[in-house]
DNA sequence: GTCTATAGTGGGATAGAC
DNA sequence: GTCTATCCCACTATAGAC
């Protein structure tokens, strides 16, 4: 980001693209166009097509990690650590819809060395939630039913709550976070 | 799907790179490489790349449309119906990841019609959803959280599902449909 | 910082021989 | 049913003028 705002701009409107047809749909050429200016004129500011996505991605993947990390090691009950783990979730889906889209649908695509450490950063996350969830059936906090299940029902809200947030929109953060902890956390009944 | 056989094995064989590296990233070069057969070769039987496409989200489209609405016509509670909902999607996610993935993350690139036509779909099939969850609060049977957060909770958990439901591969499904619903249901405390 | 011009590659799709 | 050859177009990216 040496450059500053212009290359930040760049991105941010590739993001929108992105969300809207997946990276591969989305060509350089779009990208200028809605910046209004031509696509050559787009590497004054960036290196590659995929500079961009990696700036998108990476960058959320480390606040990703580094926030799981930061709960995890809290002197919280297992049940805690999970009502923060959904709400640093919601909190960065309100902010960063576009980069979380493309976190999920288009990590492929990142060069070989940012897919890699990706994929650890990934595999890092999951571990740490499920070394909780396994806490806290040891200690009969959370019901005993298959860790992996529980795992990916939460998680699998969570990544894709993007999707529908605006949508649905303006529903009110704290009541989201409240309502959300709620059927995730004590189901529907 | 009048020529048979052959057709359907480039749906296959296509749907898979589809899930690995999305429609817009797939060439229909890489889809007659895996065929083992030269990319021209494919135009005796498909007649576009998008065809293809077509050819397996509709048809899992309608398929979800019409269990939806069989399932919101019987005469049990609207727990018991979603109930039927979740099992429904664990089988087809255990039978049809790869079409569900393209149902996913590749309907935009639907020709017009098409789209049009499944955006209807997916919107028909929300809407069924969110009328047996209302009735299952006004009957007092669902706690009274927010509809829309219920509803995409449960449909993003089992739209999802299809992308772990392999690597953690091989739980028995009687097993997954146990504590899926369980999980979604009743909570996890 | 943006432009025009263009290189170089690969895309979807068709024609016609076998 | 598959092939070779090819069309035409879009893609990412670069060079160099302004």
């Amino acid at each position: 980001m040496r450059t500053g705002t212009r290359k930040e701009e760049i991105v941010v409107e590739a993001s929108k693209l992105f969300k809207e047809k997946g990276y591969s749909a989305v060509s350089v050429r779009d990208i200028a166009q809605v910046m209004g200016i031509k696509a050559a004129s787009l590497y004054n500011h960036i290196d590659s097509k995929q500079e961009i996505l990696a700036l998108l991605i990476m960058e959320l993947a480390r606040e990703f990690t580094e926030g799981m990390r930061e709960i995890r090691q809290r002197s919280e009950t297992p049940l805690e650590k999970i009502r923060a783990v959904i709400e640093m979730h919601i909190d960065i889906t309100v902010s960063r819809s576009e980069a979380l889209a493309a976190l999920n649908n288009d990590w492929m695509h990142l060069g070989e060395e940012d897919r890699v450490e990706f994929v650890r950063m990934r595999e890092d996350y999951e571990e740490n939630f499920r070394q909780v969830i396994h806490k806290g059936i040891q200690e009969g906090e959370i019901r005993n039913l298959h860790p992996e299940v529980i795992l990916f029902s939460i998680l699998s809200t969570l990544r894709t709550l993007y999707l529908w947030y605006q949508k649905r929109g303006k529903l009110d953060v704290n009541v989201l976070k409240k309502d959300m902890v709620a059927v995730l956390i004590q189901g529907i009944v």
